[in-house]
RNA sequence: GUCCCCGUCGUCUAGCCCGGCCUAGGACACCGCCCUUUCACGGCGAUAACACGGGUUCAAAUCCCGUCGGGGACGCCA
C-alpha cells in the first residue's frame, strides 16, 4: 500500500450521523464480495451512531427473480446484521423519470434513437468516437421531438461536457483524491429504449431522495463515479461521500464471480457447511480491512468499535480456495476458534440442525453432552455428524477389527488375545463401578497395572470397541456419555469380532 | 485499445502519509518438538516477503521517476 488518502473520512467535517446503503441487485444469491460490501458499511454505520438503508436495485427486469431476493434476504439474515429502512427500486420509477425528465429538460442529457445492442461487437474507434453517440448528440431539438411524437423508441444518455476543460474531483474515502478530465467520460444512458432507469440513474436519484451522505462500495465502480457525479449536480443535489473498498479476488487474481468460480462465492455455501456467522464476518472483515492491533480473532462488537475507513487498504485481497478445499484456511480456522469460545448450550443449539440433517435423533441433552467432546475436533459444524456418529447410531458401522489390537512400535502384527484380555476385563470393570468419569478412570487404571498394561495399549481396544475407530474424544467422558449398556455391548461385540478374526 | 487502481512471507496483513526504533512484526497454512489414553486442543520452535531498476539522502519497505506484473472500468448489467 501506498501513499495514504489526503482526507481519508475526515472528509465531511462535521457530522450529522452517516445514512449508508447497501443496494444489492437481485440477480442471484448473495455473493461474498457483495457480504463484505454489506458488512462494511454496517460497520461503518454502527461505529458513528448512522442509520443503514438497505435498497433493493431491481431495476434490470430481466434478469431479476423473486428467488434472488429471498436468497439475498436469507444471507443478510443469517449475517445477523439489522438495517433500519429497507426499500425498493422499482416502486420508486415516478421519482426516476421525473429526474430524467428534469435533466432533459435542463438540456444536459439528449435522445439516442440507436437501435438497442447495435453497438454490441463494434470496437471503440481510435479517436475516441465511442464517448458519445454520432449523429445524436447534436441531433436538432425538433427532429429529435417529432421522432419522439412518432414512436420512435429511444435512450435518454447524458451530454457530458465535451472540450471545456471540466475535470471532476471527487475525495474517496479509501483511496484518496481522485480526478479526471469530462473529456474522458463517455455519453452514458440515463433511460433504457423502454422508459426504465438506469443503474446510474436510478441509484443516483435515489441516494439523493433518501439522503444518503457516504457510498461505500466495491472497486469496480470507482471510475463510474465521475458518472455519478455528474448525475448528482444535474439533480441539483450534493453528492455523497465515496469510499471504495478493494475486490475480493479469486485465487486466480480476478474478481470473484459466481460464473467462473461457482457456489464459493456464494454465502450460503458458507452457511450449509457448517460455518458461524459470526466467524464468517470476522474473516470477511480481515479481507482489506485491519484492525491494526496484531489480532484476528474478534467478535462483531471488537470490529465495530474498532473500524475505519483509514483501516481499509487498496490492494485486493485474495480468498483462498481449491477445488479440494473450497474455503479459505483462515476462515476456517477462526470457525474453529468461534466454536470453542462460544458457551455449550449454544454450540448445542447450533448443531442440532446438522446432526439431525445426518438423520440423528439429536435430544436437547444428548447434544448437550455430546458437544463438549467434540468442540475441540471439528472446525466446522457440518464435522460434528461425521466426529459423532456413534453417541447417536443403535449399532456401530462396521470397522476394522485389527484397529481392536494395539501394535506396538515396529511391529505389523498385535496380540488378539491380549486385546481379547482387555476388554474382557473392561466388560467386568465397566459392569461394577459406578459410571462416573473419577471412578472409571481409576478402576480402568487398576485394571491395566494388573494386566501390566500402560495406559495407552489398555484404552486402544476399549476406544475401538465403543467408537469404531481409533480416533476419538477422550475415552472416559465418552463412556460416560454413552452409559453402561451401550459400552458392554460393544464391548462383547468386539470380542465377537477379534474371534472371528481366527 | 483507452483510462484508472494496486504491488510486503504461499494467503490475510502491520509498518509507508510524518525516512533511522525494520538484521521487516502478527496471523493462517506447512514442518519439527513438547504435553498426552488416541485424535484434537494447548505450548514452543523453524522455513518464508519489502516486484525490478534508477534517483534523492549520512540513512529508503517508507520520498521521486521509470519498468514490469496483476486487477478494474469503458453496456439501453448492476
Amino acid at each position: 500500500m501506498k501513499a495514504i488518502a489526503t482526507m481519508p473520512d475526515s472528509v465531511s467535517p462535521v457530522s450529522a450521523p452517516p445514512r449508508v446503503r447497501f443496494a444489492p441487485s437481485p440477480t442471484g444469491f448473495l455473493h461474498v464480495g457483495s457480504a463484505r460490501t454489506f458488512i462494511f458499511n454496517w460497520l461503518f454505520a454502527r461505529h458513528n451512531q448512522g442509520t443503514m438503508v438497505l435498497r433493493l436495485d431491481d431495476t434490470d427486469v430481466e434478469r431479476n427473480t423473486d428467488a434472488s431476493v429471498q436468497s439475498i434476504f436469507e444471507g443478510l439474515r443469517w449475517l445477523g446484521l439489522n438495517w433500519d429502512e429497507e426499500y425498493k427500486q422499482s416502486e420508486r420509477l415516478d421519482l426516476h423519470r421525473a429526474a430524467a425528465e428534469t435533466i432533459f429538460a435542463r438540456g444536459l442529457a439528449y435522445r439516442d434513437f440507436t437501435p438497442a445492442h447495435a453497438g454490441d461487437d463494434n470496437q471503440s474507434s481510435a479517436q475516441g468516437a465511442w464517448l458519445f453517440n454520432p449523429g445524436m448528440r447534436e441531433m436538432p431539438r425538433e427532429e429529435s421531438d417529432r421522432r419522439a411524437a412518432a414512436g420512435e423508441p429511444f435512450a435518454l444518455r447524458y451530454r457530458v461536457p465535451r472540450g471545456e476543460g471540466r475535470v471532476l474531483h471527487f475525495a474517496d474515502g479509501v483511496y484518496g483524491a481522485q480526478s479526471r478530465p469530462t473529456d474522458e467520460v463517455e455519453d452514458f444512458a440515463l433511460l433504457r429504449s423502454d422508459g426504465m432507469p438506469t443503474y446510474h440513474l436510478a441509484s443516483c436519484v435515489d441516494d439523493a431522495d433518501l439522503r444518503i451522505s457516504h457510498i461505500i462500495r466495491g472497486q469496480d465502480h470507482l471510475t463510474n463515479t465521475y458518472k455519478h457525479l455528474l448525475i448528482f449536480e444535474a439533480l441539483g443535489a450534493q453528492a455523497p461521500q465515496f469510499a471504495h473498498l478493494p475486490l475480493l479476488v479469486a485465487p486466480d487474481g480476478t474478481k470473484l464471480s459466481k460464473r467462473k468460480h461457482g457456489p464459493v462465492v456464494s454465502v450460503t455455501t458458507y452457511r450449509d457447511a457448517g460455518f458461524l456467522p459470526q466467524a464468517f464476518v470476522n474473516f470477511l472483515c480481515l479481507l482489506g480491512w485491519s484492525p491494526k492491533n496484531d489480532r484476528d480473532f474478534l467478535v462483531l462488537d471488537e470490529i465495530r468499535t474498532l473500524f475505519t475507513l483509514e483501516g481499509v487498504n487498496r490492494a485486493n485481497a485474495v480468498v483462498n480456495f481449491t477445488e479440494e478445499d473450497p474455503f479459505d484456511a483462515k476462515a476456517v480456522w477462526l470457525n474453529a476458534e468461534h466454536i470453542r469460545a462460544l458457551p455449550v448450550e449454544e454450540l448445542a443449539h447450533c448443531l442440532t440442525p446438522f446432526l439431525e440433517q445426518a438423520g440423528f435423533h439429536a435430544a436437547p441433552d444428548k447434544v448437550a453432552a455430546v458437544a463438549p467432546l467434540i468442540r475441540e475436533r471439528i472446525k466446522l459444524l457440518g464435522e460434528a455428524p461425521a466426529a459423532a456418529d456413534f453417541f447417536f447410531v443403535d449399532k456401530l458401522p462396521g470397522y476394522d477389527p485389527a484397529e481392536l489390537i494395539p501394535l506396538k512400535k515396529g511391529e505389523t502384527t498385535g496380540d488378539p488375545a491380549l486385546a481379547l484380555r482387555v476388554l474382557e476385563s473392561a466388560r467386568q470393570v465397566l459392569a461394577a463401578t459406578d459410571f462416573d468419569h473419577d471412578s472409571l478412570d481409576k478402576a480402568l487404571r487398576e485394571a491395566a497395572t494388573q494386566l501390566g498394561l500402560k495406559a495407552g495399549p489398555m484404552f486402544q481396544p476399549i476406544r475401538v470397541a465403543v467408537c469404531g475407530r481409533k480416533n476419538a474424544p477422550p475415552l472416559f467422558e465418552t463412556l460416560v456419555v454413552l452409559g453402561r449398556e451401550v459400552c458392554l455391548a460393544r464391548i462383547a461385540e468386539a470380542e465377537e469380532r477379534i474371534a472371528s478374526l481366527g
